[in-house]
DNA sequence: TTTCTTTGTGTCAATTGTACACTTTGCGAA
DNA sequence: TTCGCAAAGTGTACAATTGACACAAAGAAA
């Protein structure tokens, strides 16, 4: 039995969100470099800041995701919470939170959000106390500020979880577009190749896509067929998943 | 853009837990009832609570159980966070949050778990401020405190899908098991039939259960075989899970 | 007209999913 | 002792899906 005259926590709340960026070739994150303090190395982080009084947690996502990227109106999903009680106690991250906050020492829990955004779609423009903004790619991170490291990899699991159950990804690619461009970001967001006959077959018994009369112009080979969604199986895919496992 | 002069969210955390019960015949889950005040109805609810200063935050959810239901180290696993700012503010809530709470209109962002039990392993032990905890069947839960239905469902949904990919459900079984005790597991928790010959089937090939040279006796009809794991590919499934759609 | 680059296509074998019904075993009651 | 009951245990046939694999077609540019 626990004794009861404890102090019952009284954090603060933040949001951290994790952006994957796709561009036809890679796979990137979008980090933030904070303002360098007393000579402590510049770390890169995630965006991510204290969360408002009477603020939803999803809205605040998106708030502090527009304050220090400027993105905005982004779909995010919940990672999860990350409430280590020593979350903030590197001597770095400690250098820059005293600099910036009242109450350094203070217990923050956050609530980590996700996202995978067109890099193309949006310029990330830093503000607030973010120094800049920019896409990393996945193969470059290694060390992130605080606990997002794990938050990082926590999201890159989720992520790449959901896209082998749900169609996840088609809002990325322009309305036209071709099944070598969704093929590519399969293999790019999983990491491995993927046959390209055995894609473009399970894509079409899926029936998510409907080839159009159009085909692409100007290009020095063979011009690729146009396909859309078929948005009524998109959204049923969505709901039920195509996860086929026999049960 | 937003203003900066906000106050910032200082809210209290909390941990709830949705512990599934089995006992091979129903899914059941644990609930407390509050004590009642000022003649409202008395609402079940998730067992949960405040978190103290420098706890874990899956440890709180361990100890809090614990307090209130006498359960005791339980694997629990995150469901999410809920934090929407009127999450409490039912009048039914608000009018028992008074009577127990210093500041009842505070704000509670709260941390959920969830995890699944042999019903049988445990007897509930209401304590705290939980008048009774008592084992509720999945389908007489209607309506519950605060969030806690929504908290509910999506411990619910994450249960099922779990069990879809990965082998859960045999700490719940006796080290010698039969494979029809297995299957009602299964039926259970997905809360439909499952074909008796492609189950075996399926979960043979897996090669998660081994047969054993031993078989029920006392019992009036055909005794049945007993099973018992194959630790390597039980922990190799949970790594890689065996979802095997086509990517 | 040749070269380069990317698209697009088919088949076969192996595996997996699905649907489906009767025999076996042991106990207990008549 | 036999009969009935209840649950265990088993096989097959067909359909669908997976995975491996290689070459021709189209268009632009040189």
């Amino acid at each position: 039995m626990e004794s009861k005259n404890k102090h019952q926590l009284n954090p603060r709340i933040s949001a951290d969100c994790v952006i994957f960026g796709f561009d036809f070739n890679q796979l990137k994150v979008l980090l933030i470099e904070r303002e360098p303090v007393e000579g402590f190395d510049v770390s890169l982080s995630l965006p991510g800041d204290l969360i408002f009084e009477d603020e939803d947690l999803d809205m605040a996502a998106n708030r502090i995701l527009n304050e220090l990227t400027g993105l905005y109106d982004i779909f995010l999903e919940q990672v999860g919470a990350f409430g280590n009680p020593h979350r903030l106690s590197k001597a770095s991250d400690q250098a820059w939170l005293k600099a910036v906050r009242q109450k350094p020492d203070e217990r923050v829990v956050t609530i980590a959000y996700y996202s995978l955004v067109n890099m193309n779609d949006y310029q990330p423009q830093a503000s607030s106390f973010a120094k800049t903004a920019c896409w990393v790619s996945v193969h470059e991170i290694n060390e992130l500020a605080f606990d997002h490291f794990e938050i990082y990899q926590a999201a890159l699991k989720k992520l790449k979880n959901k896209i082998k159950t749900q169609p996840i990804g088609f809002n990325l690619l322009p309305e036209k577009f071709t099944l070598s461009q969704l093929h590519r970001l399969y293999e790019v967001i999983l990491g491995r190749t993927l046959d390209k006959r055995n894609f473009r077959r399970k894509m079409l018994k899926l029936k998510i896509v409907e080839s159009l009369d159009e085909k692409q112009e100007g290009v020095p080979h063979k011009p690729s067929q146009f396909f859309k969604f078929n948005e009524l199986n998109y959204h049923s895919l969505i709901e039920n998943g195509f996860d086929n496992f026999g049960f």
